[in-house]
DNA sequence: ACTATACGAAATGTCTGACATTTATCGCAA
DNA sequence: TTGCGATAAATGTCAGACATTTCGTATAGT
């Protein structure tokens, strides 16, 4: 869709990054196909009426998490989505902050959590430390509180994504650690999709406790395999189906 | 070390790019300890002769990849290693121009390969194209042609480079597939280091072409056999020690 | 009719200077 | 000693002009 600038952009009036954040938002909603071009800096400068330092800046923004392309004297293209920077943080601030979640990405993360979590948290169970653990605890005691209020939706969401990412952290790489990033976008779709009756809500809960017990033990083992049911559960709430190699272990999960 | 702008940096007529890269470089080398402060843009201006507005735009692609953060009115400040952004595309780069690579990185993220990277072989044996099997067999193949001959070590390497971002590209997951770009940096310092002796580089081409056959014949066991295989022999030239949990396999590899 | 060169329009990249805004510090008075 | 306001210093923003790259087109030559 070669939508104008005119159409799909509301005018904003916040500072630079705010203007960045609307256009990013506008990429990832597939606004325009790969290899389209994107607007010139006159027109964007003319439509949020905006200095073109401000418009240049968050044109750079987006060139550096690979979304669009600038070269000199040919202009601006949107690239393919196999370029984007999905791992660069501020993709995550994007996708998270985004309503309606790009839905072939939300199924490549989570197909990547599936995978490697079980294994994330293997590594955790074998070098958290006490701090990890306080980490580990504090979230779950968070979603645990939040969870009877259906009005705390958010909030539960947040610790959870602490949750997840506390383990990332408790591996003590800083490579995977800095994959935790990519949960909240992940975390916030699916809770903008589903909703959690009552009685699963609980049984969520308890397989992470699962996921924090086993940690706390130093049971590489028993954490795969509770992570994976916490991810299964997930798996089912989205309807990513779970034909993805869960590490070295193709037997159907027990659900 | 709070080592001033004249010390470290030499004087330097490029783009914009150019000067973010010195900057960077700067930083990876370990000039500056985590939450020192960083030049002022008046002072980079003077010393490399260049615009507030070069300067600005080089800042700002080092705040995007977290080395840096900058704040009006405080000043810029160098961020804590934790917090840089490992898998930001610019950063790979970085890390692989420079000549005495960070020791602590190179390990973090040869840790990482050495956990997923046999994982990352099974999801290419299951996935992989008739495309990504002939990417993944020139890149073998431009092994085996540079490899005799000790001039063209850098040619060898980038070859390298390419056979192991194909199988991470064969995994048809855009999560890991942005992986591959960790990739350069960790085999360039491995190059630099290590210099292959005349069999124990037959030996390597040979475990590498296991690991294609593998992957061509739809087997995931004996590629995340043959890709440990690969890593073993690498870690065993980095110095790395493999206590590091590969998978779910504890037992001592058959070297 | 086809090719090659030269010109010019259009877009991004860069420079310069000024002003706005945020932050920390210092001096001063209650 | 504490609280408050003025000042300085740093980054953020604006505006206009010019440089550079790229592509299309027109024109001349063969």
């Amino acid at each position: 869709m070669t939508t104008l600038s005119q159409l799909p952009l509301p005018p904003e009036a916040g500072g630079a990054q705010a203007l960045a954040t609307t256009l990013a938002h506008a990429i990832l909603s597939g606004q325009w196909e790969s290899g389209e071009p994107f607007p010139r800096e006159r027109d964007l400068c003319e439509h949020f009426s905006a200095s073109r330092n401000r418009v240049r800046n968050a044109l750079a923004e987006l060139s550096g998490s690979g979304l669009i392309e600038r070269t000199a004297g040919r202009g601006t293209v949107v690239r393919d989505i196999e370029d984007w920077h999905l791992l660069d943080p501020q993709m995550s601030d994007w996708m998270a902050g985004l309503e309606a979640p790009h839905p072939q990405l939300i199924r490549e993360v989570f197909a990547f959590r599936l995978s490697a979590e079980p294994f994330i948290s293997e590594l955790a169970a074998l070098a958290a430390t006490a701090q990890d653990l306080a980490r580990i605890e504090a979230a779950l005691v968070g979603m645990c509180d939040s969870a009877t209020d259906p009005a705390r939706r958010e909030e539960h969401a947040e610790h959870d994504v602490a949750f997840h990412d506390a383990i990332y952290r408790a591996s003590h790489n800083l490579v995977w650690r800095q994959m935790g990033l990519l949960l909240r976008p992940s975390i916030v779709a699916l809770i903008q999709h589903s909703h959690h009756q009552a009685g699963s809500l609980d049984d969520s809960l308890d397989r992470h406790r699962r996921v924090f017990e086993a940690i706390r033990l130093r049971d590489p083992e028993a954490a795969r395999d509770a992570t994976e049911r916490v991810l299964a559960r997930t798996a089912a709430d989205l309807g990513v189906e779970n034909g993805t190699r869960s590490l070295k272990r193709p037997t159907s999960l027990p659900l």
